[in-house]
DNA sequence: CGTCCCGCTTACGTTAACGTCAAGGGCACT
DNA sequence: AGTGCCCTTGACGTTAACGTAAGCGGGACG
């Protein structure tokens, strides 16, 4: 299985990170690049996981929950326990993500009224020179 | 005018925040309490803007770009340079945040998925018992 | 009057998520 | 052999957003 992997030069063009980043999510055990020697080399694995540590950073997770969340993506099958539980997790984040998204919501409509608002300010302002 | 006010420690409550957020904020110049000889009195202006705040601080807003967007919403009509210039500001805000809703329902669906796939695997899991 | 309790200020401590050296190995030219 | 360049591992520095503790003032209450 000849999985392409990428260096970590290539990694931070690609996501837009520092070298230092990388090294910290592995540190964190958030990646796991396979080593050439002491060189690290990130599979394809890495880059998915690397897109999903990305995006929920975007939402405001720390990173400790980003773990907990990759940790789901990647049970292939464990005891149901184990099983249950990851899912109860998730459930909750879901929960979580789509309460984030109503007030979401609501703030996009707030400011695009209070666009509106400097808007006609604007053009009044301007209307008066 | 007879503006309502309030006691830090009603606010703490109301808000679920701590004393040392309330004086932190007004440090950091986002909250303006009036004060009664040394204590501070919240108005109904602070509590828009905590309200705010918090709200913020959920999608992941940093205090520094919180005040920025506060501070739009309290011009009430300053020079036409400085009214424009808060309107690219928030347009900016605007895009980064539709963005950051777009994101999210990708998210939202991806995270469905999963769970409905661990669901899956608990009823098989459940049946082999 | 003593003592709570609340609030205030000042100031140092803490955590997350990296940034920034310092010191060194390995490989590719020249 | 020397010069770069990339990579590595420590290890200390930094910033945001508070937490926490120390020490003081003021009113309420027994």
């Amino acid at each position: 299985m000849i999985t392409e992997t990428m260096t970590i030069r290539e990694m931070c063009t690609a996501f837009d990170v520092t070298p230092r980043t990388l090294r910290f999510y592995e540190a964190k055990e958030l990646l796991q690049p396979i080593r050439q020697g002491t060189r690290r080399l990130f599979t394809k694995t890495d880059r998915a996981r690397l897109t999903l540590i990305l995006r929920g950073k975007r939402f405001g997770f720390s990173l400790e929950d980003i773990r907990q969340l990759l940790d789901m993506y990647n049970r292939d099958g464990s005891n149901e326990a184990q099983l249950s539980r990851t899912h109860e997790l998730g459930q909750a984040r879901l929960t979580q993500m789509q309460a984030q998204r109503a007030e979401l919501d609501t703030a996009i409509a707030e400011l695009k009224d209070q666009l509106s608002a400097t808007a006609k300010m604007l053009t009044q302002s301007r209307s008066a020179a």
